[in-house]
DNA sequence: CTTTGTTTATCAGGAG
DNA sequence: CTCCTGATAAACAAAG
């Protein structure tokens, strides 16, 4: 039935233009791709085989050698030598053992999006030099970039001053990197909204008054730790599942629901997911998501207190506005204040390596502070720094770089190479490339 | 109306 | 093999 209609419908279409583009050769750059011992990475075979993925490029025909069922990322991987996306885990970096490993995927990811046109077409441009040093050198703009939704998601948060964002800006985040998701975005952004809504590290923030709009922010759970210090960005070691919830959960569960535990009206077994499916109900009443931010655990707490530690907290910060702020507001005011708190105590966690008890110990010599693929290297003074560094090397980084994202997240970008290609827009949303 | 958010379902693929 | 995670589709509701 729907066996074959879901069969990643953009490997299809990546396959297709994979096949009709320039031909490639075995001399793609892979300078970037150096600095960073393979064996270093622990991922999942899903993510970081560039070396191997390579060599299945058929030069010969001109033509990839790929699996039909390959996944849509493990085909970028064959489908981008020259990318050195060694930066799948490390858009950005700051050790310089590591500098030409940062945002070596993303940034040549954006070298690549010059490359299609629209951009500076002057001889010193990036795509003058690429073309006069790689005469076969083609880009890959069009294949999915080697990240998970959940893990683009987390870049987005991150890279964000607030540590938290609204829908809307994240997806203008991800389209600002990657030029792939300016394409199906009806597909793409609904599985964002489904990973926002059903994993338990993000976290939904109300708005509070002063800010009115649309939707709420999203930011991501204090304990959720390094998810993805492990350097892959297409599989979590383990899916974070927020305790406390699901001890406050077991509590409010009644016992009725206690035997149709992982079963549904009709008796039949659910599906999968449902761990985090008992989360997903637990995040819908306010005072689940309090106690979390407030970082006490919920056997402690019922619901009166809780209330009365929000009336506290507000009557210290906001005196003048406790007595006509609905419930909704009062949350929102207590999860902002306290999200920010749990965040920076979280961060000085992070660098203590205390918070890593939900993921495999890394190999030794790596805190999750340091490890190259580490995704908290996505901060922007970092990546200032990264970027500088690029630029430098001549790569024309200005006008490809997501730094004014970082800096301004709700700011839209001039983002010339998207808007004056339409390499990236065909009406039936597949790509021409 | 569109956007945002939730939920259910199914499939692919990796780990053990 | 089972279990888990992620991707995708789709239906639906609520908010703006």
């Amino acid at each position: 039935m729907l066996a074959t209609q879901k069969l990643y419908p953009d490997v299809s279409s990546m396959s297709t233009s994979a096949n009709a583009m320039t031909p490639m050769t075995s001399t793609y750059s892979m300078n970037s791709m150096s600095c960073v011992s393979m064996t270093s990475m622990n991922c999942s075979p899903q993510a970081p085989m560039f070396g191997s993925s390579m060599l299945s490029t058929d030069m010969t025909n001109n033509n990839m050698v790929m699996n039909s069922r390959i996944h849509p990322r493990q085909q970028f991987l064959n489908d981008s030598p020259q990318l050195g996306y060694t930066a799948i885990g490390s858009p950005i970096s700051q050790t310089s053992s590591c500098m030409a490993t940062s945002m070596s995927g993303i940034s040549n990811y954006q070298i690549g999006r010059s490359e299609l046109g629209g951009g500076d077409a002057s001889p010193n441009s990036a795509l003058q030099r690429v073309r006069n040093e790689k005469p076969y050198r083609r880009s890959y703009t069009h294949a999915k970039p080697p990240y998970s939704y959940i893990s683009l998601i987390t870049m987005a948060i991150q890279n964000s001053p607030q540590k938290m964002l609204t829908l809307s800006e994240i997806y203008q985040f991800i389209m600002d990197l990657f030029p792939f998701y300016r394409q199906n975005q009806q597909r793409w952004q609904n599985s964002i909204r489904h990973s926002l809504s059903f994993n338990d590290c993000f976290v939904k923030v109300p708005r509070t008054p002063d800010k009115p709009g649309k939707g709420s922010f999203w930011s991501l759970h204090p304990d959720s730790g390094n998810m993805f210090e492990n350097g892959c960005y297409l599989r979590r070691q383990k899916r974070f599942k927020d305790e406390k919830k699901e001890i406050l959960r077991q509590q409010h569960k009644s016992p009725s629901h206690h035997s149709m535990d992982n079963s549904n009206s009709s008796g039949k077994k659910t599906p999968l997911h449902n761990s985090e499916d008992k989360n997903h109900q637990l995040e819908k009443t306010p005072d689940n998501n309090l106690s979390t931010m407030m970082n006490i655990h919920p056997s402690k707490l019922d619901v009166d207190q809780m209330n009365l530690l929000n009336a506290n907290d507000l009557n210290m910060h906001q005196p003048h506005h406790h007595h006509n702020m609905s419930n909704e507001e009062l949350t929102a005011m207590i999860n902002r204040n306290n999200h920010l708190a749990s965040l920076s105590e979280h961060q000085a966690m992070l660098h203590h390596g205390t918070i890593n008890h939900h993921l495999k110990q890394e190999p030794t010599g790596y805190t999750p502070s340091n490890h190259p693929f580490s995704i908290n290297r996505l901060l922007p003074t970092e990546s200032k720094t990264d970027i500088k560094m690029y630029a430098d090397m001549g790569y024309g980084y200005n006008t490809l770089s997501p730094l004014p994202n970082t800096i301004h997240p709700h700011a839209s970008l001039s983002n010339d190479y998207y808007n004056s290609s339409s390499l990236y827009h065909t009406s039936t949303g597949t790509t021409t490339l």
